[in-house]
DNA sequence: CGCTTTTGACCGGCGC
DNA sequence: GCGCCGGTCAAAAGCG
């Protein structure tokens, strides 16, 4: 990667010069678009949505061409949104092979041991102390607010810490999959119970996971994710973020215990300070944490609800007008 | 009625 | 060989 970086999925306008074989924008770019769209506040502003209606479109129109140029508009706005969720699926897929080659490169130079999870009992208790160090700590005082996207990593083999409401009984995480319980058992080391999970997506999926609250916090869910998902994703993009109006978010990479450690706490509002904290880097993480950064951009963006809502508002709106208008000509 | 969840039974690996 | 333990199965119950 260099002194390159990736595109994340935030460029609303589309101008960052951005190689789509690699997945790769100059820092700079990036930079600069980050100064600019970092501020979830400035969405609103940015959005050409806006613009109003004056009276005098209204009025001295003739009401069929109104109706047309309405009409003519939405669906070019339609067209732009589509377009952006195209490139943002793009950009969503080139994070994820970076993600890999960084995880490719990580693996053989640490040569971290391919881990059979289900092998042995001793050995999956190792394999579970390197992956609890690759945690990230969402902190959700709301369930649905916390969506997770299990980091694929060579070993298949991935744990995510989820914040949940010490009074929330259930072990839902969700991440935007489906999942069907065929399980849940007791362990030892553990008194709440540890509910075991198959993606229900795709018939073939042999994606499993496991939810537990953690023994230590109990506010903390333990989600061990194994396998890699045989389709793509959970829905088309729109029906995704139809159901799931606020994008998922990238796990950490996997770091050995003497490494740096970041967490998110994804419960704060996005426009409040220290939504992203990072521990002492050694030598040798900066990519990841800088990549964790624009992550953790990318997720307050989407996340925001300033954000959202200013686009259902804005969608809305112009429908709300359409038929206003529409009505008003009848 | 079909899908999901619950839950006790069962299975296989491991240590003693 | 036996017991322990984590993981899985599958029938029954629950739910929309």
């Amino acid at each position: 990667m260099d002194s390159k970086w990736v595109k994340t999925s935030l460029d609303l306008n589309l101008n960052i010069p951005f190689d789509h074989d690699t997945g790769e924008v100059p820092l700079s770019e990036l930079q600069k678009k980050l100064e600019f769209k970092g501020d979830s506040d400035n969405f609103e502003e940015k959005l050409p949505v806006k613009e109003e209606l004056t009276p005098a479109h209204v009025v001295i129109k003739p009401a069929g061409l109104r109706q047309a140029e309405e009409l003519n508009r939405i669906s070019s706005e339609n067209r732009k949104l589509t377009e952006m969720l195209t490139v943002m699926c793009g950009n969503y897929n080139a994070l994820k092979s970076q993600l890999r080659k960084l995880m490719m490169k990580e693996n053989s130079e640490n040569e971290l041991p391919v881990l059979s999870p289900m092998s042995s009992r001793k050995r999956k208790a190792g394999s579970e102390d390197l992956i609890k160090h690759a945690s990230i700590e969402c902190s959700s005082s709301d369930e649905e607010s916390c969506k997770l996207l299990p980091k694929e990593i060579k070993s298949n083999f991935s744990t995510v810490y989820v914040r949940i409401d010490s009074s929330d009984k259930t072990l839902n995480v969700k991440d935007g999959y489906q999942w069907r319980k065929y399980g849940q058992k007791v362990t030892r080391d553990n008194p709440s119970p540890r509910a075991y999970f198959k993606c229900s997506f795709a018939p073939c999926c042999p994606v499993k996971k496991k939810v537990q609250r953690s023994a230590e916090d109990p506010t903390l869910l333990v989600v061990t994710y194994e396998g890699e998902h045989s389709h793509k994703n959970p829905s088309t993009p729109a029906q995704y973020l139809s159901l799931n109006p606020i994008q998922p978010v990238d796990s950490l990479l996997p770091v050995r215990s003497s490494d740096s450690m970041a967490t998110l706490d994804l419960v704060r509002p996005a426009g409040s300070p220290n939504n992203f904290k990072t521990m002492p880097v050694q030598g040798g993480e900066l990519p990841v944490l800088q990549q964790l950064l624009v992550q953790q951009m990318a997720s307050s963006l989407t996340r925001d609800p300033n954000f959202a809502a200013a686009l259902a508002t804005a969608i809305s709106g112009r429908i709300f007008d359409g038929h206003t208008n529409l009505e008003n000509s009848q």
